[in-house]
DNA sequence: TTGACACGATACCAAAAGGTTTCATATTAA
DNA sequence: TTAATATGAAACCTTTTGGTATCGTGTCAA
């Protein structure tokens, strides 16, 4: 399953991208008004938008001669699980961890 | 709380450096064992193992004339720390829609 | 002691990324 | 209809990034 997340992990490895997704979660927003929380240009902010919409982290929805972005959750499903993978193999290795400890407990206690 | 999960978030965006971290999962490599994992130099290898030592991934220990790396699980955090963020996101917009659909369903059986 | 080995570090290169400026186009409001 | 508005798109620039090649250094083994 080499499923593609590399569009989505590249869209959030830019703290401008990060930063409007979570703006993005307190209300949808225009690109008009994504941009003008940041100081930099609306092109610069647009072509962020579009990473994050290729990584299917938010929609962009045409409504007049405005579009509305907002945050897509099913976009963060492939970055869960790749990230799934590492929390079983803690969870794996703390579960070989607490029974070494306990098989290592009742031996000290044979042993004594 | 403007925690520097950048180095991290900048590790997991290049899909060499996330194929790595799988494969430490399986076992500790020296160095070398790593890059003859993959068709690029010994060099580019440990350059991205710097990148993911620098987020914090991966620890690097020398041991006599090698090193040893191995995946860090304490590094994860801070990205698990902020999809969290999402999570709760989601969380709510599921119980704000849950609310209201049985308000609604309320609604249309006060209305019969 | 002397190679062979594993790694560090530097210089260098091409491509990608982040940003600006400029101009074009479609909508809306007056 | 016309002017202001919101976005699209292309050209251009600088910095990062991913990669190579090369040389230096510490360590181990014969």
């Amino acid at each position: 399953m080499t499923s593609s997340q590399q569009p989505a992990f590249r869209a959030l490895a830019d703290p401008t991208r990060r930063e409007i997704l979570q703006r993005l979660t307190h209300r949808n927003m225009t690109i008009g008004e994504v941009a003008d929380g940041f100081e930099m240009t609306r092109a610069a902010v647009k072509k962020h938008l579009t990473v994050l919409s290729d990584g299917g982290l938010i929609t962009m929805t045409p409504k007049g001669r405005e579009v509305v972005t907002q945050v897509d959750p099913l976009g963060f499903a492939p970055i869960r699980d790749w990230l799934s993978f590492f929390e079983h193999f803690w969870d794996s290795r703390l579960d070989s961890l607490k029974t070494a400890i306990e098989q290592e407990n009742n031996h000290d206690a044979n042993d004594q």
